[in-house]
DNA sequence: AAACTACTTGGCTAAACTACCAAGTAGTTG
DNA sequence: CAACTACTTGGTAGTTTAGCCAAGTAGTTT
């Protein structure tokens, strides 16, 4: 079914389609991260983060390593930041 | 508030991410379209077709244009379809 | 102007999402 | 091994979203 093909696609959009997510997504770009320097940034609960980042990974956006007692995140693929370039277009073309 | 910048980023990706919208922009990628034509191609209630393209519309991605009895969207900026390369990138990562 | 076409809007219900707290797990340190 | 750190998972309440039907609007045709 071709209809499948939109809905996985639309799992991966909606996975990068939240405020706390694009925040993290981008602090990612600079290179990997614990869980806990994710929460400082977004500043929510850290079984929220966590959730978070959870629903990332699931869609394959970021990978994770455990490294003693930290977990570090890592954005599995760089297209990802290219695409807020569109983004960032639309909120200016919104604005002007 | 820099908070509100991602607000608004993920509003806009918000919008692109379901089915049957990203189904409308790949389909109004050839060129402006009806609501009929739109709602025969995702097959759902015309009421239903209209809110995703107030949805899309609200968000920046497309506009419209009455012409007699038919309503014509048509995407605002042709980058949103290049966004896209990069989810088909992700999801090919996720079934390779 | 009555009937018709192409949409949009309102109302409502079911499903999905989000965030917190509490409890559990894995690895570390004293 | 008990206490601690860094997370994850379960449970739950509040919010948002999606879809249909019904009703309303705008333009067209007869």
């Amino acid at each position: 079914m071709n209809n499948a093909i939109y809905k996985s696609k639309a799992n991966v959009i909606k996975a990068i389609a939240h405020p706390s997510r694009l925040m993290m997504i981008d602090a990612l770009a600079e290179g990997e991260k614990c869980v806990c320097e994710l929460q400082a940034l977004v500043k929510a609960d850290m079984s929220t983060v966590s959730k978070h980042l959870t629903i990332m990974k699931n869609a394959g956006l970021v990978t994770d390593r455990k490294e003693g007692l930290k977990v570090f995140y890592r954005l599995r693929l760089p297209c990802v930041l290219r695409l807020f370039d569109c983004v960032d277009e639309i909120i200016f073309a919104n604005n002007g």
